[in-house]
DNA sequence: CTGTTAGCGCTTTCAC
DNA sequence: GTGAAAGCGCTAACAG
């Protein structure tokens, strides 16, 4: 009798080129160049081969492929969390380029702990991905610096590359390429908005020291009162350890204990200014009318709040981190490859003029 | 001369398993093991393979690891989109518990489409995932059941399993194991809530017939209904094409256009809610004084609004949907596999007793 | 304890 | 046009 013909099924084998091959009466190389494309070959084997290939309902096996030299096709992104609004558009605009240039997208998420970071890059290494996006803010010193540049040569040195979404840049002898956004411009510009709206008392809600996207829109933040001829109050800038929503309200309240001198309130994001607004309502104070707000990101909860804001285009910057990843495979690598997106102003019911 | 010594640097080649045996004076087969840990292995060899291995960064090459026989470790994860908290959540919870047993998390999304679905779970075949996961609100109507159906089976066939999340089973003789929500009996319990605070004229908003989700909190509802001895009127189910805070609003609105015949709105989620509520608003009805409200999901923005709502554990869904996938390996495949994780009321500010 | 060797499924020269 | 055969990098029997 037949070997494995009894009742144990065998434990589910998947069908091979081989099952193809022997199915259509060719030999697998056959398959291969007819599956693969661009190959001359008779009408009558192929439409055999497709017909085998319907019947078993066979898959091309990508660890076999990958490793026989094909290129391998994937991206990797890496990221503190997927429910944070910020990245999640991020990772969709990365998965959609990703799909409509055929690449698969392999996700890790860190919870921000740079040892599990170094565990999914590692990790992405090993799948041998096309370019490993990482995204988020972060504290760029000297110890962050090595990490990123560590990551860059590792995946240079087998033909990958590093993407960075949201951080600074390494420097010139790094392989990574850099997208972020315009933070200065944007703070600038919302800034510059309550400003000729009559405010001159703006208190900024939200700095973190040392982040590099905290300290854009900071900067931006205070040029435009400097622009306007607004002397600067240390005063008014309140840090946060996090841009919560909790944070917001907490430091927001500890500041309405003490003091009412301003009129208009810059959120870092609209997270931020949410817990802001919820302080200013609790004390009874109302947006726009006693206090105008905005926020930054445009996310949710921006528009339930009618928050004017600083439209950033999260979903765009997925994109540009593939497409640069990609395009610049066949580029020559003297350029720069930092791409600054640019923001532009929401204008919604959170600011009055006075 | 040496051969690739002049200026064009060697396409970058990966450091493999050979280089790492030559560095440390041993065979592949030693490296193999020693990385691959539990063998016994002298200390003195040992060390030396493990620092070649940091000397050289050397990573094994995932593919041929799981070309050569051993389990491949990923999960996949197939979504309308990532930015949708509901399916971020869910995601999130896939991610962290695949990461917890040391897999790696493919991700796919398909925008609502049957055609990408198809392509992005074949993608997935071809990358061996251990189990695919699909996540998302469905007509179940044939052609549903029979992609699924054929899903299910391909991926049985190679040893992989289907798991569907928050969508109805498929039946005994489809190997394919389902976690979802009981959408009834939260819909029940918040049904209720309104009722005891003494409603009696609920709007629904946002019944999507043919929706299992739908179909399920509509009944909660319904059932609440009659069971406080109150006459169903399907004049107060409102259907909305979609789930998105847009609908809400529009649908909200236009039936305040004709009738206010009511005391308070149960929104089919968080998002119609917010839709609904700003309809209201507009509409100088306030929120709880003039009209209660309560939603489903307990999502932003549910906090941000102060939303009464049905809290669902969409993170434990996903951790749930990996654990299933992967305990059933082992698993006598006569269990049904198929859970139903329960909800809870969330009591905030947006309902008043009558 | 360690080395040799045979594949895993596929692509790709090289012959025919 | 098609087939035969040589690897890709690794693991897992087999020897020693």
């Amino acid at each position: 009798m037949a070997q494995d013909s009894a009742g144990t099924p065998s434990p589910a084998r998947r069908t091979t080129i081989r099952d193809v091959a022997a199915a259509a009466g060719v030999s697998i190389a056959t398959v291969s160049r007819i599956l693969g494309g661009t190959y001359p070959s008779s009408p009558a084997t192929r439409s055999r081969v497709m017909r085998a290939v319907h019947d078993l309902d066979y898959v091309v096996n990508a660890h076999a492929r990958a490793l026989s030299g094909a290129t391998s096709k994937s991206i990797a992104i890496v990221l503190n969390s997927v429910v944070s609004p910020y990245y999640a558009h991020v990772a969709q605009g990365v998965q959609t380029e990703a799909a409509q240039r055929d690449r698969l997208c392999l996700i890790g998420t860190t919870g921000g702990s740079a040892e599990r970071e170094l565990a999914t890059v590692r990790l992405m290494r090993q799948e041998s991905a096309d370019a490993v996006i990482l995204v988020g803010n972060v504290i760029a010193d000297d110890s962050y610096r090595s990490r990123m540049a560590e990551y860059a040569h590792a995946l240079a040195a087998s033909g990958s590359r590093l993407v960075l979404c949201g951080r600074p840049p390494l420097g010139p002898d790094v392989p990574a390429v850099v997208v972020e956004f315009d933070n200065t411009g944007g703070a600038h510009a919302v800034t510059s908005h309550l400003l000729s709206a009559g405010h001159r008392r703006i208190l900024y809600v939200g700095h973190r020291p040392g982040y590099s996207t905290s300290e854009g829109r900071i900067t931006g933040y205070r040029d435009a009162l400097a622009a306007f001829g607004v002397p600067h109050d240390p005063a008014l800038e309140l840090d946060t350890a996090s841009l919560a929503r909790a944070d917001g309200y907490r430091v927001m309240k500890r500041y309405l204990a003490g003091s009412t001198d301003f009129t208009a309130v810059f959120g870092a994001n609209d997270q931020i200014a949410a817990g802001v607004r919820q302080a200013l309502v609790e004390k009874g104070l109302r947006v726009p009318d006693d206090v105008s707000l905005v926020g930054y990101d445009d996310l949710p909860p921006a528009e339930d709040l009618g928050l004017t804001t600083v439209h950033v285009p999260h979903e765009e910057l997925g994109r540009t981190a593939v497409r640069l990843a990609l395009e610049r495979e066949s580029d020559d690598p003297a350029e720069p490859g930092h791409v600054v997106l640019g923001t532009h102003i929401v204008v919604r019911d959170s600011v009055r003029r006075i």
